[in-house]
DNA sequence: CATCAGGTAAACAGATCGGTGTACTAATAA
DNA sequence: TTATTAGTACACCGATCTGTTTACCTGATG
């Protein structure tokens, strides 16, 4: 049973579309409306300014996750793996929440304040699986771990190159193994 | 003796200033005249197009390296603390050349091609460095501190946190290292 | 003095932007 | 039947965009 989809899903998902494959500042509301097959004053109503939509755009995007049962460490080299496969599919642009602070530039934008949540969440996700590994520094090499992704995505978008995922990956293994050896090191003392 | 600055060079850093602080999209060449104090005439004397303006923008922004005498390792750490310091300058907008990419997202535009060929730079003298090191994989090597770089400008842009350059520089040190122990085990062998 | 290159200010062109107002239509519920 | 709701098509608003045109000015050079 196929419920065709609402009006606002539809406007959503060409917003999503439109916004990620050509940039928030590039894409007017027109474009969009067009893409949804609704009228303008439809998309309005749903969502009342292009603000409002740029936030939904993002929240829509938002996708939790939660630590799982399975080993972290697994857990995290696998992310890095799916990472390398976003790259690989054609038509990454990077990250949308990055993009949207870049392309908006200010701090208050609801949009903006989206995407530090995103990060403060993706964050917290390395460090309980860290602390779970008994790391020293959890917190830090949650950090490290972050950088590792948002620069290997960065990377994969300038230089049109998905195998920097790979690159990014065993960079995290090292990190990781040297955070770990740390640790035995210090319990040995 | 302080020769005043021509026509040419105003408008360039009038749209230096404008498109670094407020992104390529976000301004207009009427502002930016207005900023160089500048008929907008003039300024289509200079730069016949926006895009050569931004072009040129990109390219007088390309400040290229050449490996010095000193320590590869000192170095290449060097450069991640000169990092944090500009995350810590009032203004940090990110790196001028992903931005571009980003916000033109065409990858035929002449900016883009120069933000692969600036990164490629960048990435060719981090390999001289680490090869002057002896490290088994420079080109790896290099690019694992390119996506750190990467990363930590990424992260320092939407945390609003200049910290994270030590964060990456600390990476950085643990993956030469670990690159380095590796040759002389190797080499024991 | 005459010329002319290089600058100015300002209007203009044509397109697009985010957002509204209006008039019409189709379906639904009282 | 009638009133209401939710949608459409489309013109319109003022602002802004890149880029051009026009008319004027000014200072150096012959």
């Amino acid at each position: 049973m196929h419920k065709p989809p609402t009006h606002a899903a539809r406007i959503l998902a060409a917003a999503d579309k439109l916004f990620y494959e050509q940039g928030i500042r590039a894409v007017g509301v027109d474009t969009i409306a067009a893409e949804a097959g609704v009228s303008k004053r439809t998309l309005y109503n749903y969502y009342p300014t292009k603000d409002d939509l740029i936030a939904a755009y993002l929240t829509a995007r938002f996708k939790h996750i939660e630590p799982s049962d399975a080993p972290a460490r697994e857990q995290i080299l696998g992310y890095f793996d799916r990472l390398e496969r976003m790259f690989a599919d054609g038509g990454f642009r990077g990250c949308p929440y990055v993009n949207a602070v870049t392309e908006l530039g200010d701090r208050k934008h609801a949009a903006t304040r989206i995407a530090v949540r995103f990060k403060e969440q993706r964050l917290a996700w390395y460090r309980t699986l860290l602390a779970r590994m008994g790391v020293k520094d959890p917190e830090g090499l949650a950090t490290q771990l972050q950088i590792l992704v948002e620069g290997a995505i960065a990377s994969a978008l300038v230089r049109d190159d998905p195998t920097v995922g790979r690159s990014a990956r065993a960079a995290a293994e090292v990190l990781i193994d040297a955070a770990l050896s740390n640790k035995k090191r210090k319990a040995k003392a």
